[in-house]
DNA sequence: CTGAAAGCGCTAACAT
DNA sequence: ATGTTAGCGCTTTCAG
């Protein structure tokens, strides 16, 4: 592959002027101009991204770092609908997008510290990751598409409101006359899970009805999940009338496992669930479940990454909680409508 | 960020004894080792991967390109199937993973013939993609997770069985007394469209069944799709008994649309999918549909590409068509037994 | 408007 | 066993 060099003797001209003509800044004679574009043409010349990097300084790369032991997420839609939201940002400003599958073993941070990359996006961090720390002492310019445990409160992030998301699932059945509602959390090591039982906590506190033990379960997100959850919520003295759920398809696994056990969903039991995946809309019953953009969690926090990086000195960290909406739709009805 | 100099400064040697100690190759007395690993840790240094790039001449990164054309692969767990396949490999060799959707005004091969990467990974790309040219020109090593049209046969290529699997399904339906039988085939210009084209052409001519006009009808790979063809499918003078669908996607909407219609599935009509997404279990009725393991496309893509960049001469071009398998449910049943 | 030369951080012959 | 030196391909002062 031919080099600036290579350009530049075949122009008969200097590597400098070649430069400038591929970076069309400074001013150079038409006419050199042309002659030196046409070579370049001819000889299908293209600058090597590694040598401006080296002497530019930067990457020009982002890189999102998906934790492995979060790697239930690739099985998600979700996934690749955060991902869209992060790659048409990051194509806007000719940034490359560099995916990570992060190793517990090698600390991602290295992708920054080795220059791999210009800022880091991270998806998922459980609260007990270990290269986590690494990051933080770092100045890695950094975003989070989940809140974090920090006390310094430092960090950069944009997260869906799971507290208020399923404070409104909960307020929702109340409304309908449950009184004794359950809730599939997810796994126990994310902060959205813990956002969740806070919501869980705060909207039943609100109408003075006790928390009661065993109605909270934690699991992994997943259809079998909420099959097996469900075995165990409904074996129980006094079973609940409603269920939310920590993400759509451990609510579509418990509704299995309500009929499964011979109960009729929404007549015996409520269900909702948590995204609003295009499964909802079709399954049967249709789902009640609180949406959020994937999407504009991506692209919101590229943005945020973006500008962060751009400005200097650091600016206040940024934190972003997108709104979530309730959809109501045929998997929840009042309590004891049978 | 500290450079291999200021390690070899501090620790009073020279840069090449530092460049020996972080690449563990040559000796290094022991004494001179140690020392120079301990300033490495004090300082927090890290070699520049963007240095190593320039001087080794290579990115040990693989590009994954995804055209923006085909960007509904992006809501398509498909998509992050394959990608998790191919990560695992390239995690494996310690190769980087870019991700690029393919704008089609910036030519993908330059991705290559810029040194940002090693090797490309293309998904999914349709016929009439206008950068093709210049990356079969190059001498990109370069891998599609589908064929593609190309007359000198010399792409490497790792796709599933579409003919196969759409012409069982055909046979499927033909053994459960269908005699009128639905395609809808997908978007005309992708190759994987011909195969299932060709697929059902194939098996209705070997029971020496006709192929009707109009029972063949292309959209994009959606619900919606699929929705919006069954109407049209149903509203001829003898409509189908039997609708095979490009995709899950689609048989979910084509099995929506007919219930819209007043038919029931499968008593009036049999319906048949691809792929068997995790919805295709957990659907009402549950999905006949054609198996195929996005995950393995991408191992299988990406592991041939390691080799492909690993053996010189360049070898023959790797072709690799993998099985599919009918997974027959509860979408299918025998033609009248209304 | 153009060129010579230094250097980005690292590796690799070639000494010593 | 260790150091010197010359690049990798590009940008960038600083002169001409």
């Amino acid at each position: 592959m031919p080099t600036i060099k290579d350009v530049a003797k075949a122009a008969g001209v200097s590597i400098k002027t070649v430069s400038r003509v591929i970076n069309d800044n400074s001013e150079v004679a038409d006419e050199t101009r042309h002659h030196v574009q046409q070579v370049i043409k001819e000889l299908g010349y293209q600058p090597s991204v590694v040598a401006r990097s080296l002497v530019r300084g930067k990457s020009n790369t982002i890189g999102v770092v998906i934790p492995l032991s979060a790697r239930y997420i690739f099985s998600h839609l979700f996934f690749s609908e955060v991902l869209r939201g992060i790659a048409e940002v990051l194509a806007d400003h000719s940034l490359d997008l560099l995916v990570h599958l992060g190793q517990d073993n090698t600390p991602y941070v290295e992708l920054y510290l080795q220059r791999r990359v210009d800022g880091l996006i991270m998806m998922s961090i459980p609260v007990d990751d270990l290269n986590l720390e690494g990051l933080l002492e770092s100045a890695a310019p950094c975003v989070f598409t989940c809140r974090i445990l920090d006390e310094h409160n430092s960090t950069n992030w944009v997260d869906v409101d799971f507290l208020g998301g399923i404070a409104q699932s909960v307020e929702h059945l109340l409304d309908l006359g449950h009184e004794r509602i359950g809730l599939l959390a997810g796994r126990s090591n994310l902060v959205s899970v813990h956002l969740r039982v806070e919501g869980y906590r705060q909207a039943l506190d609100k109408r003075q009805i006790s928390v009661l033990d065993g109605l909270v379960l934690y699991d992994e997100f997943s259809f079998a999940a909420g099959q097996r959850l469900v075995n165990k919520l409904m074996g129980q003295d006094e079973p609940p009338t409603g269920i939310i759920c920590g993400d759509d398809m451990m609510a579509l696994g418990a509704i299995q496992g309500l009929r499964d056990m011979g109960y009729t969903v929404p007549e015996d039991v409520s269900v909702i669930g948590f995204d609003d995946i295009v499964l909802a809309k079709f399954s049967t019953p249709t789902l009640t479940t609180v949406r959020q953009d994937a999407y504009n969690k991506g692209h919101v926090a590229a943005k945020t990454l973006v500008s962060l990086m751009s400005t200097s000195p650091c600016p206040e960290p940024t934190q972003i909680i997108l709104p979530t909406e309730l959809v109501i739709r045929d998997s929840t009805t009042r309590a004891g409508e049978r």
